[in-house]
DNA sequence: TTTT
DNA sequence: TTTT
């Protein structure tokens, strides 16, 4: 008996807009980084924050929506799996480890008007956008196990890694 | 309006006996490596299998009774956060990167007899070990926001980068 | 603004075999309680346990899964979300309500071997549905947002307050 | 081996304004409800939204913290465990059951400006607070496992129970 | 490097 | 009603 478990759930802010692009396949790809803050008391006893970034990788329908709705300062629940890639860095030459959360599930926390620094500016195509969103379901991809054979799951995994995206790299 | 969430949750199998070293002011870290498996359909419609490697790090109390308790190919559950660390690799003059799960509540699963290589062969001690787990509470650590003053949190992520330590980096 | 989140996540040993039956449309329902077991010190100090238990319900291919390995006593993780259910009761003429998990993913911790009383001397069949566990993926139904009109999810919600169905509640 | 895992996160609004209580010994009690809405397809492919209604309660500091920023309407995550009590109810002479999420972590989501109609014409006293919200930690209370002989937290669950606060009882 |  |  084996299997497992991984799940990773975020609240936090996007660093940065969200960045997109098509794989080979056609399928949308969306890269965003989010920052989780924590406060603790430190040695001393005063309040310290302490500010965690993450890099979020998104694919097919959700990376469309995240592309579309998500900007800078946004505030969303981000939920998914771990997952560590490699590469060789051309550079160095060095094997270099990327760790990023394969996010499968997001949503966006607070309201429009209050977000960031995206949203303003950008008039009516962003209500319309939030609007969109008020009235649309959790933006959700299929956990791994229940892709019926559609062929591009792996593709999640081995995309980045494939030679001709290699500035396509997340950071 | 801030503060976050950053937790992960992983249920799987431990890919080596934990490792355990003591910080300057006292306090235990335990290192080890944890394998989740997820199996998923590929573009053929076969069943594949991809294993994902996790780095776990636990401190105080918790690391003790890791070390103590956990062996190679043990099933556990951990709950933490992500914590990216960086430092300047010596060998390369490149900086580097490690994401790890600084655990916060771990927990054994399945039986002490069904488990790995770790415990079987070692007599009395892991049974003594099991049955002392047996009445103790779900280990945990205190989160972040409730540490009172004790000064040793932020010992928690420094530690790991104090100069002196660094040949314990846990990879 | 708005949606939400509504996420359950236990570890816990069946109280009994879970019961099963079919609905008018013909999706399978699986109902079993799960217990969990906590340890805190009470307040002379001295070590307590105490235990919770839960109502799951899991539907369709999942439900399946459920009735077909699991048994009373193993251990194992229960992922869903929280739905309370309201209904008349015919004894007192009271309004009742039950909070059920209803079970969106399920996996079977510990071996098989090494679980309750459930698989021991059943024979053959209990080992080939375990190897047939073995090669499966995780046992999961799509989450609410992401049902494409198959036309079967409502009756995951609205099935059991069907009027006809009242006598198939699960408690 | 034993022990579980008994987690409950939600993202959801309030239904209403937190309400407190204190207990025989002292420690403070808040109680309130929160919504959290989800959107499927039903059979004939249009959107429904569906709200699950929970009941929380929170301890101690957790449970000032709540009372005093907490309103009506407001966005929050909450994470806890489920706990079900019974009593007796004295009209029907009939056992009843609750379910209720014991929280144990909150966060305010969004921001104060765009919360619901509590904070709304309650001028400085609300900004007050959310600036000091601000400032301050992840509102934690430790869990079941890291408590050090305190004594409180058995009153924790058996609190509610106590036949002189039966009136108290959260809905 | 784990597990089934 | 489970488990250790």
């Amino acid at each position: 008996m084996a299997k497992g478990l991984n799940k990773v759930m975020l609240i936090g802010h996007l660093g940065g807009d969200p960045e997109s692009r098509n794989t080979a396949s056609g399928q949308t790809v969306t890269n965003f980084t989010l920052a989780t803050t924590e406060s603790f008391k430190d040695a001393t006893g005063t309040w310290q924050e302490k500010t965690e970034w993450h890099r979020i990788v998104t694919w097919g329908k959700l990376a469309e929506i995240c592309s579309q709705y998500l900007k800078k300062g946004r505030q969303v629940y981000v939920e998914g799996r771990l997952q560590t890639r490699s590469w060789d860095d051309q550079k160095s030459g060095e094997k270099k480890y990327t760790t990023e959360i394969v996010c499968t599930d997001m949503q966006m926390l607070g309201s429009a008007r209050d977000q960031g620094t995206g949203n303003g500016g950008q008039g009516g195509a962003a209500d319309t956008g939030m609007s969109g969103y008020d009235r649309s379901p959790r933006y959700t991809t299929a956990p791994k196990g229940t892709s019926t054979g559609s062929g591009d799951y792996p593709q999640q995994s081995s995309g980045p890694m494939i030679e001709s995206e290699k500035d396509d790299l997340p950071f």
